[in-house]
DNA sequence: ACCTGAACACCGTTCAAGT
DNA sequence: ACCTGAACACCGTTCAAGT
């Protein structure tokens, strides 16, 4: 009815370069992309009830139906969205790891303490990346590779801190996945509202993050010969 | 068009007591009860995705309306599927702490697991409890309360280690919040199968999260004065 | 009070076409 | 190849009734 979605190509440059028309797509131009960015768009506005399909495709301006082009189903769109989170995330944690000190209680600090922060300030798409329960991950290994990436991060300080001898031995992996659900967890208790906190108090959520870190770091730190 | 919904009152037990006449209910006897469960039945049998309120009237023999009866929208419903949750994890928890060995770290060790296991076998659960992100507890106090009488099983076990002088000084609500995020976050890894854990290993499960535990005990073991 | 049936706007998905 | 419009079954929610 209205043909506002309908616009020319971008005006003056019509230059027919071939490189270009090939990375762009058909009308739209990397349809794909924009429809995972209007997602975390609409999950960061909306929250997760707003992200259906058809309000994606609206703010891509295309019809309800061309996203199908691009993903299976829902689902599908899900978890790619799911991926681009934890590729942010792998981001953040190797920054933190090397702005913080060279010991590995501080690049655990610090990455935890990143990682916490994320989920504080994308409450929703944290939600999507662990909320997909009982979606077989083997069938999105995209997003399960950038899951690792973001966990290889952690092992990494851990491998590099047991070289040193600051943390115990033992698998580094096992090692991570403790650390990871502390601060998984800690995030979601955060999130919910669940830790108590007085309202109000500045810093509170990092001084308490700050302080169970510190706290299980105890329990990984070496200790010299039996 | 079937008539299989309409049965009878149970045939024979036609005294007019007046007593269960109060506790039953209109038409069905206790309607919302029959729904929560009906949610519980659905989330185990088809998942979240599953749940939806009409569904869940289907089941009960009701219209899909009736529900609106019991339950202001949706998210009520669900707040009391988790209230249900959080009763069902107090009580697993409760046994847990009584079934250990009289000191705080078998205690921790005992009730950390018997949380992991609740969450192994009610995954669909543990996402509704947890996955409502946003939804203002404050909007549903007997979820609140009934999260709290579960975490409260934890600072009972660290309060009377501290009393003991097993466990460090210092906020027993701090500690278990430690606890709770180490246990929550295991939960969550092993629920999407992200921990490392050797496919087929018998109680490969059991095994990691009671190393997890052991470890973060020792970050709030008692070492003596200074 | 408690329940029903019809209705509305919305969603995921499919299908037959259009260029 | 990529996109559209019509259609189907389903959902949450509302409203006017029925007993």
């Amino acid at each position: 009815v209205t043909d506002q979605n309908k616009r020319a190509p971008s005006a003056g440059v019509s230059v027919p370069d071939p490189a270009a028309s090939q990375a762009r797509a058909y009308h739209h131009g990397n349809l794909r992309e924009a429809l995972i960015q209007a997602g975390v768009d609409i999950l960061a506005e909306a929250g997760a009830p707003g992200l259906t399909l058809r309000e994606a495709a609206r703010r891509a301006g295309v019809s309800h139906n061309a996203p199908y082009r691009h993903f299976a189903d829902k689902e599908a769109l899900l978890a790619a969205i799911a991926e681009e989170g934890f590729r942010e995330l792998a981001h953040d944690l190797t920054l933190a790891r090397d702005r913080a000190a060279h010991s590995a209680q501080a690049q655990l600090e610090e990455t935890g303490w990143a990682y916490v922060h994320f989920a504080l300030t994308h409450p929703q798409h944290l939600q999507i990346m662990f909320g997909r329960v009982f979606a077989d991950r083997r069938h999105y290994p995209d997003l399960d590779e950038a899951a690792s990436q973001a966990f290889e991060v952690l092992v990494g300080v851990i491998r590099a801190g047991q070289a040193a001898q600051e943390i115990i031995p033992g698998s580094p992996r096992q090692i991570a996945v403790g650390a990871w659900a502390m601060v998984q967890g800690l995030a979601l208790l955060l999130i919910e509202r669940q830790a108590p906190i007085a309202v109000g108090e500045s810093n509170g959520e990092e001084a308490l993050v700050r302080l169970c870190l510190r706290q299980s770091y105890e329990g990984m730190r070496w200790r010299g010969l039996a």
